[in-house]
DNA sequence: AGCACA
């Protein structure tokens, strides 16, 4: 097999490329001194330094054809030469026309990684869901996704290679639980490696990409909206925004549904955080909120059109509601706030109670120490509290981790094992989503009509109780 | 001083 594929190198024949070749670099020649000598001449796109035996080669990519042609008729009729440390550098074009380095990504370690989630669309995966998974590992500082051909891509930023490591070497290979993905979601590996990035340039929250760092972000008003669902139904009829918190609408109140009857029902999906129950147009509503948009969206799937009791009492209508963050009495009969009794629910949500590989345990996890609202599990986003012009409260669930707090805690003691109440919930809606074995039978009504208290519309922020 | 190697 002699036959000669290359085409012989005639020095002034050579076809112009983006990709220039320069040689008698001094070995020691770093990339910014490349760069340096190159980029007078436009914009450089891929550099790959430190080649050949002696090293003394490099590579640059210019992003125009032009921009290389620039450099090289430049340095024909310069009277001096191009140099590095004095050295007299030789350019020609590259018999290339792109550089392709496979080591600068996958390879080499960084605080950015690239992770490749497979087998789903990128509407099945919420960026609040990619925020929660990463999150056990450290401070996730910014997080953009994007569709490539290798499918539903994400760049998932840390403080360090540290902690990004840690990260990769725990879930490269794994799979994202499937209680946070949506039903028809089979299987969804994640392949990790390193991005060549350090610093992700984000320009909107939305739902491609956040800025956990940078609370005052603009928000892309067309971009806000979860991916999981499309904002119109099947009827045509515009849906709401998904929220973390749910309204429920409770109709046919023949017995009484108390804050604890709730929380045993929507428990069934993830962590309860807060509750909040009012009366409004005569009827009776109540805010449930999760750590996160999937964990609501699964449970308002699965509760809608359902009754708390048998004989279609206590019927639940929900959607969701424009509040992220509820802010109740933390134990009154009309409200609840679950994060502030329970340290290890604030700390650890149910969410990462099962299902999930042991390495994640909390001995590998490191929460942050700073007293930034989404430095924890929460799937908060930042700007939602902005927004709202709520402030981020200390006291709340988003609490500052004390170091040390977390360390040999154990995942999931109070969990209730996701979709465990899965087989009361018959597409029935006179099947009681609480049966009399569980020992709540129905308690005579007993909410006083006409409510005493002024309940603010649901909307409406701020929420007080 | 003359083209990268998975």
């Amino acid at each position: 097999m002699s036959s000669s594929s290359g085409q012989p190198q005639f020095r002034y024949t050579q076809t112009p490329s983006k990709v220039l070749h320069l040689r008698n670099l001094p070995w020691e020649c770093t990339e910014e001194e490349l760069v340096e000598l190159c980029k007078p001449f436009g914009k450089i796109v891929n550099t790959k330094c430190n080649v050949g035996a002696n090293r003394n080669q490099a590579f640059v990519e210019y992003a125009d054809l032009n921009q290389a042609i620039s450099m090289v008729s430049y340095y024909a009729s310069s009277s001096e030469p191009a140099q590095v440390r004095g050295k007299t550098v030789y350019i020609q074009y590259s018999n290339r026309q792109e550089i392709v380095n496979n080591k600068s990504t996958g390879d080499v370690a960084g605080n950015v990684l690239l992770v490749t989630i497979e087998g789903v669309e990128a509407g099945d995966v919420s960026i609040d869901v990619i925020h929660l998974v990463f999150s056990a590992f450290g401070f996730v500082h910014k997080i953009a996704t994007f569709e490539k051909a290798a499918g539903f891509q994400a760049l998932i930023q840390f403080t360090d290679a540290e902690t990004a490591s840690a990260a990769r070497n725990a879930l490269d290979g794994r799979s994202i639980p499937r209680y946070l993905l949506p039903e028809h979601v089979a299987s969804c590996h994640l392949r990790i490696s390193y991005s060549a990035h350090t610093d992700l340039n984000i320009k909107f929250q939305s739902h491609r990409s956040r800025d956990y760092t940078n609370p005052y972000l603009p928000v892309n008003p067309s971009a806000i909206e979860g991916t999981l669902q499309p904002t119109v139904g099947a009827d045509g009829k515009k849906k709401e925004p998904e929220s973390n918190v749910l309204l429920a609408s409770i109709e046919n109140m023949q017995y009484a549904v108390t804050v604890d009857v709730l929380h045993t029902v929507f428990s069934a999906f993830g962590t309860v955080q807060k509750i909040a129950i009012f009366e409004k147009n005569g009827g009776m509503q109540a805010l449930i909120q999760y750590p996160d948009v999937t964990t609501a969206a699964v449970a308002k799937e699965a509760l809608e059109g359902h009754c708390i009791y048998d004989g279609g009492y206590c019927k639940l209508h929900l959607s969701y509601s424009r509040h992220t963050d509820l802010n109740v009495k933390a134990h009154s009969d009309k409200s609840r706030d679950y994060t502030i009794t329970d340290v290890g629910i604030l700390s650890v949500p149910q969410s990462c109670a099962s299902g999930w590989p042991s390495v994640v345990q909390p001995a590998s996890v490191v929460y942050n120490s700073r007293g930034i609202s989404d430095g924890g599990l929460s799937a908060q986003p930042v700007w939602d509290a902005n927004q709202q012009g709520q402030g981020i409260r200390p006291g709340g669930y988003n609490q500052p981790g004390v170091p040390g707090a977390y360390s040999g805690q154990t995942y999931g003691t109070s969990a209730v094992p996701p979709y465990s109440l899965s087989g009361t919930i018959i597409p029935s809606t006179s099947a009681g989503l609480i049966q009399a074995s569980q020992q709540m039978p129905p308690p005579p009504y007993a909410i006083q009509p006409g409510g005493a208290r002024q309940a603010p519309s649901a909307g409406q922020p701020p929420f007080y109780f």
